[in-house]
DNA sequence: ACCTTAAGCGGACTTCGGTCCGCTTTATTG
DNA sequence: CAATAAAGCGGACCGAAGTCCGCTTAAGGT
């Protein structure tokens, strides 16, 4: 109920700004000269041990030990642990925004809105497939998980897509997005993958479908 | 990767069973004496807890402490904090399920598949809605919120609806129910209401509408 | 160069969920 | 009614996330 280290902190609790593209990599304020050493060595100590062990062996401590850093200073500079862990994803969630923002169609701009959807839920579900432990793991719990940076920016690119299939004028396009992005939850494609057995194919065709049925206006 | 307490625990790990109903109630071995009524002393200072200073502050040992009971004891009857809280929403969740599997229509049978999911996401969303806190306390985390016995239930009963509203041969129901599933998630109806602020009737037609695009054959 | 200041640092500390294991109680059976 | 096995109990213990606060140090102004 109070922001624990004051002035930066990876994980914004504002809502309102505009965050298109801001995942964490321009800082507010660049980051002091050993602040910024600090947050490459913690990163890349972070890496190696989730490589090693399994991400779900990482500790807070264990890190700022293998980076020779007080504990301290791995919570101020990601905020907890999800945000550690979502720094560790940040490479892969910024090249995939680049390439459904400005990249080549249909994943980019260029192919019709229902292709570009299309387009999109493949390659969200193939990325969190490949990693999906990390991906488990960095998704923070309750309904913190819809006020992280990067699912804003795939919401309000999902938005915007169905906006331009010519939703009828009674369709709550915001809520069909939501129900879209859920089917891409890490958790839900962890359950059904390796819980349900389900093929990547088979979801990526469920996927199809569910475009093919949130868009354009509601059916009599 | 082990169960901790050998013989009950509240929480089944087993996937194939056929669950239908037995979230809790009817133990396989009934509760010893003095198991039974430390069970019910631990509900009920749960409950009053959490009535008095909100689930959040609801800890292991204070419950434990409150009923006169050792904190191995909680654990041994309720798995973990999720499967206390989820035994606390277990009077509801019966009453949903009795509702829906064979009270009066339009929730339970006699009226077509379609008003029957209608009127489950109505409920639903309602009773989640009412005791939000507690569901959002209540749901565990990752892939292990798709095996709880209660979204097990929910779950194949959207299934079975979805089954008899003629999808094509081409539909893969068991998607499509998850994903509606996906919208009674409480972490997202707490977002939207709370962070959002969509009014419970913006959410509710929004499921009609979503129940209405999953309805029947997939379109062209 | 020096001074000031605020960002940054570290590690002890707190809290809480969850585990362990030796002891106690219940229920069964002969 | 005793003996006995197994279910139950309790609280010490552990590990890890997150907090706190006094000390250190980089950076910008003079």
């Amino acid at each position: 109920m109070s922001q624990p280290y004051p002035p930066s902190a990876e994980r914004p609790e504002s809502f309102d700004e505009p965050v298109l593209m801001q995942l964490s990599a321009p800082e507010a304020t660049p980051l002091r000269a050993d602040a910024a050493r600090n947050r490459a060595r913690l990163l890349e100590a972070a890496a190696r041990l989730v490589e090693e062990q399994g991400v779900a062996r990482l500790t807070m401590e264990g890190v700022a030990c293998a980076a020779a850093v007080g504990k301290g200073t791995v919570f101020r500079r990601f905020g907890d642990r999800n945000g550690l862990l979502m720094a560790l994803l940040d490479h892969t969630e910024q090249s995939f925004q680049r390439a459904f923002i400005s990249g080549p169609a249909p994943l980019g701009p260029g192919a019709p809105a229902v292709e570009r959807l299309h387009a999109f839920g493949g390659q969200a579900l193939r990325l969190t497939a490949e990693r999906l432990d990390m991906y488990l793991a960095a998704e923070p719990e309750s309904t913190r998980r819809f006020t992280t940076a990067p699912y804003r920016v795939r919401f309000m690119h999902v938005c915007m897509l169905l906006r331009q299939t010519g939703p009828g004028p009674d369709t709550d396009t915001e809520l069909l997005a939501q129900t879209l992005m859920g089917y891409l939850d890490p958790a839900l494609i962890g359950h059904l993958t390796r819980q349900r057995g389900m093929s990547p194919e088979r979801l990526e065709a469920g996927w199809r479908d569910l475009v093919d049925r949130s868009v354009g206006p509601r059916p009599v």
